[in-house]
RNA sequence: GCGGGCGUCGCCAAGUGGUUAAGGCAGCGGCUUGUGGCGCCGCUAUUCGGGGGUUCGAAUCCCCUCGCUCGCCCCA
């Protein structure tokens, strides 16, 4: 029998799929994003920023109808004003929404990156949030091969540089976009002749997204496409050439890829080089980083025809692999640790310590009030390398007694205070 | 959206129908009203994710619900 929900009293908490991230991971999270700035950086990539919040339709008509994204994962809602809004779901269609509203692709061919939060709909399992982060990169006006091979060499650079092995690079290509359209055709007739044979979601997909088909993880369905035309029969030369080009290139970089011609992708703009980097690692959720050529996108969002490649790396992702390789976190560990107690002390203790600070120290100030000995086991336990005692005594006479923490005491040593200012000579 | 597993203190964890819900770590206090690595002592869950039910009695059984997790799906 049903029982009325009494949620009176109820606990907060974050929304499903929505994650916290504690001290113990943000430090992890600040070292892959500094990691990142540099290498983008050394490339001459600039930053761009754009809102979590987009108008549904830049989604809906950007990434396709037909795809899973748009399909059952956005967050759209209407707004005040009866707008229909969506958290943005990926990067790239705002990236090149903002590029064409500010005229920037009028400039020339543009390098961004961006990073931040997206948003979708789904069950959360391991490696998969509803909130996740995405750190990407987008190339605006570049179709030279060499262009896609200095985009995946910037994610393999920065995953290898970030300590991750046992990587693989997946690649393929989808050719032109009248390469797929003959290929969909053949691919379409060569199904419908075996529709009884197919499993249930393929059958769905095979009027929408008939090339998604080939992503099927159903064992009869991949037996049966065992058979099937391969969209790689279909490209055209350029595109053959054009593939090769960018194999090439890898090559004489020494980027290890594999060919994966099942390789199609969710999302609707991918043409040309698609790829993935994967891990073995991660369990199901296997992709660290997806990216592919997006020739067509920028002119279907009523920009001027350009061709474009980028790709995401998924942070969650990427900090679950650091995190099994390098189980322990980092605490953050002050250099000077200041003991202090009495009406005169603490006042003059925030003094000093707001002067070490002042000299780029890492200061911790023990703000309990407690006794001498609690505090300096604190100390002991923060893992500082001096702490500073200030009582009255001191504080009177504006000294400080320093001790070194590295050092075992011996029974009655007894610290001379010394001056402030001999303290700040030695901490300059 | 579908299927499996799980949910006891900040963390780890015992308890599987019967008096006060072990223990460890961390935290706080004391031994030491001004001196740290150790030690000893004490404190910290009227409550077992939440709600309802069964029962004389439930953390333990049942139902609902929330969350986590694994797989499917999908993708970063």
């Amino acid at each position: 029998m049903p029982q009325a929900n009494k949620p009176s009293l109820e606990k907060l908490q974050a929304l499903r799929g929505m994650a916290d991230l504690l001290p113990s991971q943000t430090s992890l999270w600040q070292q892959i994003e500094v990691k990142a700035r540099e290498h983008f950086h050394r490339s001459v990539i600039s930053e761009l920023r754009t809102p979590l919040l987009e108008q549904t339709q830049l989604f809906s008509r950007g990434i396709g109808e037909a795809t899973d994204v748009v399909g059952k994962e956005m967050y759209s809602f209407l707004d005040k004003g009866d707008r229909s809004c969506t958290l943005r779901p990926e990067g790239t269609a705002s990236v090149v929404r903002a590029s064409i509203q500010h005229g920037l692709l009028k400039q020339g061919p543009q390098r961004f990156w961006y990073s931040g939060p997206m948003f979708r709909y789904e069950r959360p399992q391991a490696g998969r949030q509803r909130q996740f982060h995405q750190i990407g990169l987008e190339y605006l006006g570049f179709n030279n091969p060499c262009s896609d091979i200095e985009v995946i060499s910037i994610a393999w650079d920065l995953l290898e540089d970030l300590g991750l092995t046992d990587l693989t690079l997946e690649l393929n290509s989808l050719g032109s976009n009248e390469d797929r359209v003959t290929y969909r055709e053949a691919l379409l007739s060569w199904l419908e002749e075996r529709k009884n044979d197919l499993d249930p979601d393929s059958l769905n997909r095979l009027y929408t997204n008939p090339l998604r088909i080939l992503d099927s993880k159903v064992k009869s369905t991949q037996t049966l496409l065992r058979e099937a035309p391969t969209l790689s029969e279909y490209l055209s030369a350029d595109s053959i050439n054009r593939f090769e080009r960018v194999k090439t290139g890898l090559e004489a970089l020494e980027i290890p890829y594999t060919l994966n011609p099942r390789l199609v992708r969710g999302l609707d703009y991918y043409s040309h080089t698609a790829f993935e980097i994967t891990s073995s690692q991660l369990g199901s959720q296997s992709t660290v980083c997806g990216g592919g050529r997006y020739d067509k996108l920028i002119e279907q969002l009523g920009g001027p025809s350009t061709p474009a490649i980028g790709w995401a790396i998924g942070m969650e992702r990427l900090a679950l692999l650091l995190t099994q390789n390098n189980p322990v976190p980092n605490k953050s560990i002050p250099e000077i640790y200041i003991v202090n107690r009495g009406v005169t002390a603490e006042p003059f203790a925030i003094v000093v310590g707001r002067l070490l600070r002042q000299s780029n120290h890492k200061v911790e100030l023990d703000l309990s009030g407690s006794a001498f000995s609690k505090q300096l086991k604190r100390a002991d336990r923060s893992g500082a390398r001096w702490a500073l005692l200030i009582g009255d005594n001191e504080a009177e006479e504006e000294k400080v007694i320093l001790k070194d923490l590295k050092t075992i005491p011996s029974k009655d040593s007894q610290e001379e205070p010394i001056k402030l200012e001999i303290l700040m000579r030695q901490f300059n």
